[in-house]
DNA sequence: AGTTTCCCTATAAAGTCGATAGGGATCAAT
DNA sequence: ATTGATCCCTATCGACTTTATAGGGAAACT
């Protein structure tokens, strides 16, 4: 699972904008405040507008504000809007992956995985992020320490 | 998660390896019986024969051979010898990624989601995928018809 | 010797990633 | 109507990755 820099600003910058409930917040007020190169996010606001996650206003008191309720944004929503399809078998998704008989178990590790990942992804929304918290059964994950462990490549 | 055709390939490839127990096996046979170009998958034995997962004989009767029992071998670690970490955030593992105390959550749920990865890939190994079968806590995650629906992006 | 097979290096087109630059369009306030 | 702020659009760019293809060298076996 790659998260892009791009991704990865998207969420930080829906993030303020949950802060900011009165007034509309300008691109580069949201790169000062997570450190994101100013042209590089207003791009990527682009992108979020064009996918329904934020409006925004030109002129003196314009910027950007959310435009639906956190609670209903998932992370996977966010994801799948900038960085495509959570999970991409050799460009097509797990489904469509065909193998001959001796491969075949290969599909259901892919389905299964996708599960897996829909399974945190989903169940993240802006309102549990912006209020510094994730569900029981995310942070129950995070609990042991062997989460938090690299498992290195062979070599 | 993004697998690309050289993980896709590399696994199909060692499901034939795991099957031709008595005598090496070509690099050939194997691009005809996975319907692998033959060259890209000749990189790809490289590659394999580099990180211990197959040993080669030059030769009349020469190929490939599994070098590790097929028991010991798991998806995750073909996958990492392959594309490289499973999760990898901005660049680097999520238990590396930093973020401003608003943005503070981002890490929990990028170390959930790779231990519902790993749950999936470490669990799966080659003797399973050679049986044609996969562990029975994989193969419930796939039973449920929703499992295989694409969940499309929202535009 | 000769044949077979792996092994190594080089090449390459296409696409993606992570930006940067410049200026045009629009809005609100004056 | 002017002004200034802000978003918006297009173009560009270098580095890297992906998915291969081609040609021949090195080693092993008969």
């Amino acid at each position: 699972m790659r998260i892009s820099a791009k991704a990865d600003y998207a969420l930080r910058a829906l993030i303020e904008l949950a802060h900011a409930t009165e007034a509309p917040l300008r691109s580069e007020a949201i790169a000062a405040a997570q450190d994101i190169p100013h042209k590089f996010l207003e791009a990527i606001l682009t992108d979020l507008r064009k996918t329904g996650f934020v409006t925004s206003q030109r002129g003196g008191d314009g910027g950007y504000r959310l435009r639906r309720a956190p609670e209903e944004v998932q992370v996977a929503h966010v994801l799948r809007a900038i960085d495509g399809p959570l999970t991409e078998i050799r460009g097509g998704c797990p489904e469509d992956a065909t193998y001959n008989e001796r491969a075949s178990a290969l599909q259901l590790v892919w389905v299964a995985l996708r599960v897996n990942i829909r399974n945190i992804l989903e169940g993240v929304t802006l309102a549990h992020l912006a209020a510094g918290s994730v569900p029981k059964e995310v942070a129950e994950l995070t609990e042991d320490p062997e989460a938090w462990r690299t498992h290195w490549i062979i070599r």
